[in-house]
DNA sequence: GTCTATATACGGATAGAC
DNA sequence: GTCTATCCGTATATAGAC
């Protein structure tokens, strides 16, 4: 609404030293307008008018069935235990959907939504493939820990979706996949890395950032900070890509 | 029974060369073992006398179980899928558990049972730490390819065990974290590694291993071996813990 | 040991009052 | 818009025949 020029927005993209602080801001502006998005698409199901209510009402019962689901699976978690967690009698619940398959798949279609979006506005705009798949690799690991419950659900719950939404979520995994596998292919053929198996090393970075939402407790045991983490990851992958520095 | 020097029986751990084709014989043998042990524990449970009888549903039993499970998954799978999946009735399969969530934490405690043997196995006996390195990551790794439905159910369900069984699996897991990072700790007090988190960079080893149970699909379809697989791993992590060769 | 038939309860979904 | 009360299908588990 304000007029702000392009270059007065976050630009997460641009930079090599991002760190988890930074893009923490850059996201929750985009998240708005992702989440209001979305409810304008869903409106016809939704049985609600008054905007302000749907919004805060979606918003809990999100959060409720996240909680719940990623404690004992979606499957497990009874209409009734929502009902409690959200302080909303079945009857309200089901103005907001129309079946608890329906509230799946809202879920799903929310969270690949949002990252899809996200992850594509941080890794545009990177200039050198180095750079860029620095720029990939933070916008995936810090999106993933802001919405760790829906990274972790959308995770786990994937393969009890039916069939066209199982696909879909499939897609998204895919694309990811593709976005550091064309990282990487860049590279190699600009003799920035050496030669690898593009997919190869795409899926094992993505592996080692998925563990991260995964099992995000235990890295909060051992005192694990997020940029540390990336850290870790960026220096894998590049020691791995990096060739040796030839003998003086 | 056959009487055998210890010397002839397979050895994966002793080799830095060892392969996946050489360790499936291994496993097979100690899996029966195995299988049939967790039996005996079990047997007070279980209403049939006939071995031979309960052998073979018991596999029935956890075959289907697993193929459904791993599907759509365990609280989604009904007693009658199970049923049809495996040709019993109902009635003969409550003959071999006393309710669906002993079922579940009968599959666990097995999982459990077979993975640390093996594992303790194949890394106790190894010398220096690299070889060490090689040899536990190829062990779990190979071991999860074998047991790989044993291996994805167990890391899908596991948040929905009830508490005292979920503390098991939890301390399965952490076991093995624990014999990467001990390894990497010797490794870096006898100086074959450079200074690193131990604890960190064997969760990074785990990531790496578990993507490929939890992702088989994929990797057949990018064509992609195990023995290449365990290769990348290991070079990424070599990569990392041995110090850039100085210049001449 | 395994089957069929069934008791019992629980979960998803809705009707209709407020 | 939200609640309470309820319908109805289905799932777990068992009883008892063979």
């Amino acid at each position: 609404m304000a007029s702000t020029q392009p270059c007065e927005r976050l630009s997460p993209c641009n930079g090599t030293k991002m760190d988890y602080a930074e893009f923490i801001k850059y996201v929750d502006i985009t998240k708005e307008d992702i989440y209001r998005g979305t409810l304008e698409e869903n409106r016809e199901r939704i049985r609600v008018k008054k905007e302000a209510t749907v919004i805060k009402n979606l918003e809990k019962i999100f959060d409720a069935t996240l909680r719940i689901a990623n404690k004992k699976g979606f499957q497990a978690m009874t209409m009734r235990d929502l009902s409690l967690e959200t302080g909303l009698s079945m009857g309200a619940l089901y103005s907001y959907f129309t079946s608890k398959e329906d509230l799946l798949e809202t879920l799903q279609s929310q969270h690949r939504a949002m990252t899809r979006q996200i992850f594509e506005k941080c890794v545009g705009e990177a200039q050198a493939c180095s750079l860029k798949l620095r720029a990939a690799l933070k916008a995936y690991l810090f999106m993933s820990e802001v919405m760790q419950p829906w990274f972790f659900f959308s995770f786990m719950e994937a393969k009890n979706l039916a069939n066209p939404e199982r696909e879909k979520t499939l897609a998204g995994d895919i694309y990811s996949d593709m976005a550091f596998a064309e990282i990487l292919r860049q590279g190699q053929t600009e003799g920035v890395f050496v030669p690898h198996d593009h997919h190869l090393v795409a899926g094992a970075i993505k592996a080692l950032l998925q563990d991260w939402f995964l099992k995000r407790k235990k890295y909060a045991k051992l005192n694990i900070a997020i940029d540390d983490y990336a850290k870790l990851v960026l220096d894998l992958v590049e020691g791995y890509l990096t060739p040796p520095r030839a003998p003086a």
